[in-house]
DNA sequence: TTCGTCAAGTAAAACGTTTCGGAAGTTCCC
DNA sequence: GGGAACTTCCGAAACGTTTTACTTGACGAA
């Protein structure tokens, strides 16, 4: 015989005594049953009003097995590039009731942290943005039956994916280097995965294809990785510079390396675009900024149809079993350090 | 009569029952309670691990009327401020078992949109960074009963907060320029709220004091707001320098702005440090690329100690009533845009 | 009329916790 | 030895939904 605090809450029963119905029937008026006679459900619906009744969440979470709730995993949330696709969910959701939990990753060791969100009872579904995921966090979702969708994804991931074409991209920028002439054209690359320095990137596998698709000669020596900093940039134009035969475009895998480039041509004394072409990757907020040639990956979008893609799955419109696969074509954004617009001066670079 | 799915998840009364126990005896060593004995402690410890459990999250959150989320409501997140201040939050909730639901603003209408998040069940604290508090969203707090804190707050806010000594900051950094012997220090400030430009900001306050303190002139003509971006900054020094009696030193109220006054300087022909000294203001991640002498906001530690305070409340180590505030000081970073350091050249501008 | 069918609604059983109100045992005090 | 006072544990009542299984009444068909 336990009474809890009498608090003032309007419960759902409430509502039936008021309307002079059951409490099922004001829970189907609820969630839209349609074997409830419209005159009923208006007044069930009049009454709610009246007495300002919400449904309590956590109630309705145990009840029906779903918390209303995504967990969406990112890594350096610093990054613009996150930043852009952690919006292009949000937008997708705010016509939804979902609300979601954020976890981001700094470095790869927290993924053993963020893994212990993935579970049933905190969210419905998860969002995983640019990770790699490893058989551990497969297991995890399996463990759970956690519908996931990967944004930005590696294209052999098991689950639900967008999947950006970089080696699409690389060859757009690539191309339109050798449009402008150039022949001699390097590559600075980031690690493909922001956390596993190993795998050789799509992009740069992009690079070699659009090389020889043009007749021009592949040179180990023009390829570079280095970190995925304005440091990267900098130690990468260094390195190509002191080659016999250094080249005359660069193509760079990230605008913040390509930044570095900038900055490092600026000092070593090049002209960009009029000594050396530098097309970048992603178009982050900088990049206009700095009259970078880049290759624009359109991330809102991505983040947005990945959320899109996981509510497909929730609401049953896609079967636990079915993988959906989307592919995001980037596209080439012409400003000055390219060489392609203006003339000589006004790239933004810096001296040290 | 009805009967669920037979799921097979291991319930506390699973858990009960193989250890020989009450259900309440198991949820008491779940929750530390000290009324029961060590050695039956250790034994449901056991069978806990044994058997795999974990209490069901939706469960424990109908029960307990608390679901262990905290929301977090933030503006713009583009800008590295929030970002940093958001990692800060995470940093002091990865120890506890609060998730967080994130919800930004990008426009003040979404504030609407955001309020509807202010909910007993779905949260149990609010985390409100760099936001106008207004009525209405005092007033749902206060309906809710959720302790709220408010990070970079206007010291006026009822409620716990953190504020950032902006007035301080700009001591700081006119202070610096006076003492590297300059006379004619302007400012370009942003505006206070990011989405409400009327108000003056306590940095100009603080600017202005520091003139009078310093014994300097002050002139109205050597203040200007603009947006808070690049071009803000780029119209600002315009508008300066077609002064009849420009200024030698300028103090900006951001590192973005700063950028745009250091491009602008640039195509003025101007050479920074030597024609014009600048300070920034924040310290954001490009400001150290920049060149740019600015005021150091710690950022991540606002982050932090906000969730701090919200916890102690949560935790009842803080009165509901009970109003806690904190004062964060900001500090100078020296950087060679102002003159301090080495000589005239060597601080990034660009041309355009 | 009688039966079956269907629509609309009801009462009560889950969902898996926490916690209330006791109830056994112990220990201790007079 | 008879409570009183603890300690330690138990059963079952909340928490507020959803959903199951059933009832009631209306309507047609036979």
């Amino acid at each position: 015989m336990a009474k809890r605090s009498g608090s003032s809450r309007v419960t759902i029963r409430d509502v039936a005594r008021v309307a002079g119905v059951g409490v099922a029937t004001v829970s189907r008026v609820l969630n839209g049953d349609p074997a409830v006679a419209a005159a009923t459900r208006e007044r069930v619906h009049a009454v709610m009003a009246q007495l300002g009744y919400q449904p309590l969440r956590t109630a309705r979470a145990l009840s029906r097995r779903r918390t209303d709730a995504l967990l969406v995993v990112l890594p350096l949330l610093t990054r613009f590039f996150y930043v852009e696709i952690l919006r292009g969910i949000e937008e997708a959701l705010l016509e939804t009731n979902y609300a979601f939990i954020l976890r981001t990753l700094e470095r790869p060791a927290d993924g053993s942290r963020a893994i212990a969100s993935v579970r049933r009872d905190l969210v419905d579904g998860a969002l995983l943005v640019s990770m790699a995921v490893t058989p551990v966090w497969l297991a995890r979702l399996e463990r759970e039956r956690l519908p996931a969708v990967v944004a930005d994804a590696d294209p052999a991931v098991p689950l639900s994916r967008i999947v950006v074409d970089h080696a699409e991209g690389a060859r757009l920028a690539v191309t339109h280097l050798a449009r402008l002439g150039h022949q001699r054209i390097a590559v600075i690359d980031r690690p493909d995965d922001p956390f596993a320095e190993k795998r050789i990137s799509r992009r740069l596998l992009g690079y070699r294809q659009a090389l020889q698709e043009l007749g021009l000669e592949l040179r180990a020596e023009y390829e570079r990785v280095t970190p995925f900093s304005v440091e990267g940039g900098i130690t990468g134009l260094h390195s190509l510079m002191q080659l016999p035969v250094p080249p005359t475009a660069i193509f760079v895998g990230s605008d913040t390396q390509a930044w570095g480039v900038l900055r490092a041509a600026r000092q070593l004394g090049l002209d960009v675009p009029r000594d050396l072409a530098v097309v970048g990757y992603h178009d982050i907020e900088i990049a206009e900024l700095l009259g970078l040639t880049t290759v624009r990956v359109p991330m809102r979008a991505i983040g947005r149809r990945a959320a899109q893609l996981l509510l497909e799955h929730l609401s049953g419109r896609l079967a636990p079993g079915e993988l959906a696969v989307e592919w995001v074509t980037p596209e080439l954004v012409v400003r000055r350090s390219c060489g392609a617009q203006g003339t000589d001066a006004g790239v933004e670079s810096a001296s040290e």
